[in-house]
DNA sequence: TTAAAAGTTTAGGGATGCCTAAATCTAATT
DNA sequence: AATTAGATTTAGGCATCCCTAAACTTTTAA
């Protein structure tokens, strides 16, 4: 049996390895907020079930049925925060811990459903692709908006979805995915990016930045 | 904290203990499947919270809190179920099984919104009564069909929601919460019932008839 | 190349929620 | 009143999933 803690570590060592092949210990232990030693217990159980392979002290990398179990998961994410936004209303900063809850519970036809009600989308509302039932999820490595140089503009592809707060407060700036952002300049020393976003200047932090998935505009 | 296992006991003891005041272990532990002795560590568990007051061997009594978390939870399933059916276009089949997992999981802002979307609503698509926010469940205990005297008509009230097969026959029939049925005869010996649904004669054995509560016609 | 730092695993333990088997209590029958 | 059947509780155990502290391995840097 897959228990639901099994699915959030395959999820997150999916999510973790984009980009590279293995995920290290500590990665997930970080990213989950656990002690390493569970991450570990936890690792050999899902090794021993065929959904990663794993040498010790090398990190953990997921084989195709683990792979399949979180993207299934994330497919349920993901379309559940498009349809607790798009149909029920839900404003974009609560939809994660709501959707962290449901991803584990909704049956194949809730999941069906959803899809079909929101006409079999692609992206969620925080610019994160939703793989296809059955479909790998390709996940573009964007940069961050620390990383666009003063002078240039870039699209926003996709914020982090996991912080309430800072949702809201990007919200309110008007950074949403498919927002045109242009870095008027960089303030020194690890200081405040200056930004305008729809005629409007702001200063905005580099914490927030680089939260903020960006493409370059070539305009 | 409170647990998931935790919300279905509360949960199993508030709709068991309509009617009378005690419900026995055995009673609990029959409708759960699980054993008597599992039930007695729970009791105990939930007496020591003050959800629930319990006297060894004499079964237990709901509590003020416990009956608040009890009727929560009715309140979520019975909303649960008439959104899948109205909004997302489930069977009434299904949707039992998917409202037991979502019940315990969903926020107050997920309620709320499904409350809004459904308009409200006071009876869920099996014909029990949806709990207000806050508010008693008072449920009226109906006869069953297998009660009514042959010659009479009654008024479908409720059916029972946990046995999917069940509920695609009464589908099939067209036995639904509203749905007038006269009473043609029984058949002796614990045979079938003969009944007139919309012009449409039926024969139906007691198991389903016992399964159909309905309050008398008087026309 | 060796020592310190960083990362990882092992050992031991706690809470939850279920089980079976055995012991105990209650209630019904004679 | 005693026996017995049924209901209930206690005792002991298992799986899950987490923890801290200590031991160990790998990497980095002097």
């Amino acid at each position: 049996m897959i228990t639901h803690a099994m699915e959030d570590y395959l999820k997150t060592v999916y999510l973790l390895q984009e980009g590279q092949e293995k995920v290290s210990t500590s990665a997930i232990a970080q990213q989950m907020e656990v002690s390493a030693a569970s991450v570990t217990g936890m690792i050999r159980k899902l090794a021993t079930m065929g959904l990663l392979d794993y040498t010790s002290y090398q990190g953990v990398e997921l084989t195709e049925g683990g792979q399949k179990i979180a993207q299934e998961i994330i497919r349920h994410h993901r379309l559940l925060e498009l349809y607790l936004v798009e149909i029920m209303g839900f404003t974009w900063d609560k939809v994660h811990d709501e959707a962290d809850k449901l991803e584990h519970v909704i049956s194949e036809e809730f999941e069906e459903r959803m899809s079909e009600a929101l006409g079999h989308p692609t992206t969620d509302p925080h610019g994160h692709a939703i793989p296809a039932k059955d479909g790998a999820l390709q996940e573009v490595t964007y940069e961050t908006l620390t990383e666009v140089d003063a002078g240039n503009s870039a699209t926003v592809q996709h914020v982090n979805d996991n912080n309430p707060e800072m949702l809201r407060y990007l919200d309110q700036l008007g950074i949403l995915p498919g927002t045109v952002v242009h870095v008027i300049a960089k303030e020194p020393f690890n200081g405040p990016l200056r930004l305008r976003i729809d005629q409007t200047e702001h200063f905005v932090g580099l914490e927030v930045a680089g939260n903020v998935f960006v493409s370059p505009q070539t305009t």
